[in-house]
DNA sequence: CCGCCTGGGTTGACACATCAACCAGACGCG
DNA sequence: CGCGTCTGGTTGATGTGTCAACCCAGGCGG
């Protein structure tokens, strides 16, 4: 064994970089999921909904837009919000049009303005700092460079629910 | 609403440059995991678990082995371990030593060598060119620092199982 | 010998994601 | 009108991850 992957596809820098990067991610990713679940009782995925209503005028959107500004697809995001509403972060309200308006409750309201600063304080320490002003820059350049890549090739070859919203 | 997460915590450049960076992350992983799926009929959990049997002396290790290099739970491993095993991917056996090993099937092996050189191909292509040899051993260079951050932080007020390993 | 801890591993309950199927209204077109 | 089809949304089945509890053997102090 210790074939499979030698391959000539990638070499020995480039693994060392990407699994260093894998890696990087992961810590990164399950350290925040976790101070946002034991210090909030928060998941990642809250979260994710609560930014974007509370950065919303009315704190009230339709749940096609949650839908494109989170790229979730539909079902998932409906599974969530029935939960998120039943644990009370979020009510579904009826309005004229037909479907309901996802509208955050006091209650998630609360929950986003307490622990906002802690997780931004979390980015800002084990990553923006880290990184640097010069070398976060570059990162997000980068950043933007793949998104459009992968946009690109999906124009050709890939179901609608990959290819690039904004 | 739209002060929420707008405290002094996060700058403009640092927002922008996180949150690239996050949608990079969901779209780079998403791509690479339904193409797995789709193509391969193997989730990016299967094919960490046959990376690194295939890269062992023989293809076989002990669970907790597994357990280190991926950084699972044990739980998580153990079930998943069984998941795999009910599809053919993976064989437990039992050896003198009271606790079973885990050995790649013929069919596991065939598996990663057929989806391995076509993952790491889009692993260049979307990743690796994108960022080009420079930036990318930067990349590589703050990911392990971000790492070691996460991880000193964590030697003092986190369980043991986001400690550094290696 | 006993009690107790620790390490490797499994199990069950539950939260979450994904897929395919479905529903209802709107829109277009013959 | 009748028909297909698109959009916004829900539902159920199934696969996956997480947490806490447990099991069992080995070691160790009494």
């Amino acid at each position: 064994m210790g074939f499979v992957t030698k391959e000539p596809w990638l070499d020995d820098d480039e693994q060392k970089a990407w699994r260093s990067y894998l890696l990087m991610n992961r810590t990164l990713e399950t350290h925040l999921e976790r101070h946002l679940q034991r210090e909030f009782g928060l998941s990642k995925s809250d979260f994710e909904i609560l930014v974007n209503l509370s950065e919303s005028e009315s704190g009230r959107m339709r749940a096609f837009e949650l839908s494109r500004s989170t790229q979730w697809e539909k079902s998932r995001l409906s599974h969530h919000l029935t939960r998120m509403e039943k644990r009370g972060l979020i009510r579904k309200e009826a309005c004229e049009s037909r479907y309901p308006e996802i509208a955050i409750t006091e209650q998630g309201l609360a929950a986003i303005k307490e622990c906002a600063p802690a997780h931004a304080a979390r980015v800002r320490e084990f990553f923006v700092d880290v990184f640097g002003p010069e070398r976060l820059a570059v990162l997000g350049e980068v950043s933007d460079e793949i998104v459009a890549t992968i946009g690109k090739h999906c124009d050709t070859d890939c179901p609608p629910e990959v290819r690039g919203t904004s």
